[in-house]
Order: C-alpha cells, then structure tokens, then sequence
DNA sequence: ATCGCATGTTCAATATATCGAACACTAATT
DNA sequence: AATTAGTGTTCGATATATTGAACATGCGAT
C-alpha cells in the first residue's frame, strides 16, 4: 500500500542512473559494481546494461567487460545548448576577453541548484583548468557561482542551499550561510566575484553576473587562473577587463543599465 | 509467441529514443508530437517524459508545455571523451594547424558507421561551421570519414556502407560504391582526402589519417573552409600543413611511419 | 460565445519487466 | 590441482509498467 504515483518507470530512473554513474569513472564500471553502487539487483542491471549497449549509449571493453559512455551522448549536447542565446552573444566577446587577459574563460548559467558551464575560452599554452562545457559547480565556491546567487532572491538561495549544503572544498571555502551573505552583498556593490582557492588549491577566478533586458540575472562570466596569474598587481586590470565584457554581453542582450550617480 | 528476448527494457528505449528526438529540435517537443513521431501511446510517453523530467533530463517549458534537453545530459558528455587519448595529444597540434592555416580544425574518429568529431578548433572572426564534438556525419560526404574509411578493411566498410547508405547530400556527393572505392585508393596514395561541396554546398574540407603504434587508423584530423578559403591557390599549402599536422599526431601516439623509397 | 479539435492526465486490466535463485565461467588463492 | 570468491547470464513467478479509453483542459475557428 505505497503510494501507487511513486516512479512511473523505475528502469528509465535507473538507466539514467547507470549513465551518470559510468560517466563518473573514466576506466568504466562493471556490472557487478553498478549493481552494488546503485543497489540495483545484478539481473536487472544485467537487462538495462544490455539495452544501453544496444542502444550505443554504452559500449562494453571486450576485454574487461566494463561499460564505458559511448559518443552518442555527445550526439544530444547539441540540443541541450541550442536556443541558449547568452551563448551565442557572448563568445565573441569571451574571446576578445581571453586574448587581452590570458586567462580560462567561463560562461555559466544557474541550473537547479548549481553553476553549469555553457561556454569556454582557453588561452594557448600548457595551463588547462580541469573544466568543460557541462561541468556542474557549487555555487559558494566559484566566482560565476556567487556572481549568479548574489542576483537571486534570498529565498530561492535557501532552497539551494538546503538542497546541494556548503560542502569544504579547501580550508578557504566558505561554509557558513552568514559568511556566503555577507559576501554576496560585497558581490553586489563591487560587481564582481572573487573565489581565491575556495574550490580547488592554487586557483583563484573573478566573475560577473549578466543581466537580460529585464534585468534579470542571465549568467555570468568568469575568468580562471592560477594564483600566480591572478595576484594583487594583476587583479585590477583583469576585473576591470572582466566587468567590461559582462556589462557587454548584457548590453547586447538587451539590458540597460540602471541609473547609477554618474552624471552627476 | 514472439521471440522472448526482443528488447529487455521497452521503457528505456523509449526514453533513449525521446532524448534522441527531443535533441534534435532547437524549439523542443510536445508529448503529442513525441507520441506521433516515436510511435508511442501518448499516455506512456506522458509517464517517460516526467521521468526524465523530474531526473533533470529534460526541462518543461511552462507556456508551451513543451520538452527540452536539460544541462544534464552535458554532465555526462566529459566521461565520453575521457579515455581517448589522441584527442589530449592532437589538441595542441591542432591549434597550431588552425592558427596557421585560419581554418577550422576537426578531430573525428570512427564510431559505428559514423564519424564523429571528438575535438574541434575554431578560427577567430565571422565564419562558423555548424559543427560540434559530438556531431555524426557520414563517412561518405565527408573528408575526414573517408580519411577513416581509406585504412579500414573492405568487409568493414561494406558493413558500414549497408548500414548507412550513400545519402546524397549534394549535387557532388558520391553515391556508388565503385566511385566510392576508386576515391579511397586516391585518398590513399595521395595521404589526404577531400571534400569538395560533397557534404555542404560552398564547404571544402580536407583530411588526413591519424595512425596509432600498431598502424592502425585512430582518427583523422581535418580542415574545413568555405569555397573561398579552402581554393586551387591555397590548397598546396594547406594540405602540406594538414598532412604535417596528421603525422605529428600520430608519432606521437607512437607509429613509426612505414618504410618508404626516401634514403634511395 | 460556442463549437470543434487537439492536448495532457488519470484509471484499471493486461501484457511486461523485474528479481532471487541457480547456473556457468573466470581469476585468484591455497 | 583443487578450492574459493567473484562475475555475468538465464529462468520462471510475480510485482510492475503499459495502454486504450475516458476525462479534463486549453486553443482556434466559425
């Protein structure tokens, strides 16, 4: 007598659930460990493995027997990108933004609970952050990631907080809803975020937010180096560069900027 | 009294089968549409669609009600591509080919009957291809498929040829085997193939065989441009670099390159 | 405004996928 | 070489998803 609407397609969740899962391990998983990972019984594993493989969505190392994401997914990234016009406006922009700074350069969109990278720029050279196009980032411990939330009401940033916490990424990461607000406010008044090792060791990125012609947050744009490449005597040149690429993106989305004590 | 064996797992085909279809429309897709299309009962492909609608696969659109691909499926695209290596060592030669030649860069393995492009360099300025890492094309009508094609064994390709046909994509697309077959003993002896308005009209790409330590095809770099670009005058100079790029690639991954009449 | 048409959701019977046990197979261990 | 532990597949009973019909809703046309 559970409730009869509970999941209406257990094998579609789990078949999900493997894809995700597989996609984590770069050496693949075997049926065995899916099973115990997804607490899945092996024989139903065994028949959705199946489906997946015949599908293309998996294929199966004839050696190991391990499952690994097959192309086809990348087959489906097109449509998920498709239609975001952020995007299109701002590579440009990004690269004319990576050229002067020589710095990663990042476009994110809040989705659910988490910052997604839709668009990168990488400079030439050996440096390569560990990102792409999908990657899915808290949002108190990235620059694009503050630069989304300070823009949102404070209530649907309690939602993703309860919902995905304030995991400590590094001993600089803030992990405490009062700190995070206090630095979304300073967000807010400088126009840029700064995340200086909060995510990873040795990285620190700048980020501003994007508004469309309602003045809503869209997106932000986010610059990436190391701590050596983003450091005291830098760092005003590169906000400076950065604000400037986000406030055109959101110029040419169509967003006029507000009224500020200018003109005196 | 059908063979009992037909398809383990209905459901998750269908849900394949609608992310598939779903995808491939910039604008999304109505239950009904999906339903008519996928030749599915609307009441099931209502059940699928909240599935993948709640796992974050997919996004409703409140006005329209229609379904779109969500971010999520982008977060399974990184294990796709971890693992293959050529595509971590033909990057960075990449680059330099782009940036000598103002071409766009592709990098394409074979995957089934398709070739699909696992890395892609873009030149500065105006002129895009409506290509993307992950994107399928036919071997057929495309340089880098027959660059793949040309080193693969015959009965494989004759597989692959029944399977996918010769679509005649252009005006000067090849549709016969025997055409098809002459044109990859050229690709051969020359070292390049090329694509000449066979795919795109006002498209001309060039490609090059990328060999692994065992003398196997591995992938094939390319080079694409309009009519304009890719011309008699400049195509010497282009196919010098590609083939020099192609090469580069493949010592890397450690092929010794085959005995040739050079030391006389 | 009213009518038709099309869409999406719910329901209960039925056709189907699922799961534990048993099996076959391999790899590592004694 | 024999044993053990682990893996993946098959099978039939059973729990479950599926499906057509019915319902409710929204939209455009007359």
């Amino acid at each position: 007598m559970t409730s009869r609407t509970e999941s209406p397609s257990v094998s579609v969740e789990r078949a999900l659930a493997i894809l995700e899962a597989v996609a984590q391990e770069p050496d693949g998983l075997s049926n065995a460990t899916i099973s115990r990972k997804l607490q899945i019984p092996k024989s139903s594993a065994s028949y959705i493995l199946r489906t997946l493989e015949a599908q293309h969505y998996l294929n199966r190392e004839e050696a190991t027997g391990r499952y690994r994401v097959g192309l086809k997914i990348l087959s489906l990234s097109r449509g998920a990108l498709s239609g975001l016009d952020v995007r299109e406006v701002a590579l440009p922009i990004m690269r004319h933004l990576m050229e002067k700074t020589s710095l990663t350069c990042h476009l994110a969109i809040l989705d659910g609970p988490d910052a997604v990278y839709i668009e990168k720029v990488e400079p030439p050279g050996f440096i390569r952050m560990d990102t792409w196009v999908g990657r899915r980032m808290r949002v108190h411990a990235t620059s694009v990631g503050k630069a989304l939330v300070a823009h949102i009401p404070q209530e649907r940033l309690e939602r993703i907080l309860s919902e995905s916490g304030m995991e400590k990424r590094t001993a600089k990461t803030i992990t405490t809803q009062p700190k995070l607000l206090k630095e979304l406010e300073k967000v807010r008044t400088q126009g840029y975020a700064v995340d200086d090792e909060e995510n990873n060791i040795g990285a620190r990125c700048v980020g501003a937010p994007v508004f469309n012609q309602h003045g809503q947050i869209e997106a932000a744009v986010g610059l990436s180096g190391t701590v050596n490449q983003v450091n005291p005597q830098t760092m005003a040149r590169i906000v400076d560069a950065l604000k400037d690429a986000a406030r055109h993106v959101s110029m040419q989305l169509g967003y006029r900027a507000p009224r500020r004590n200018v003109s005196g």
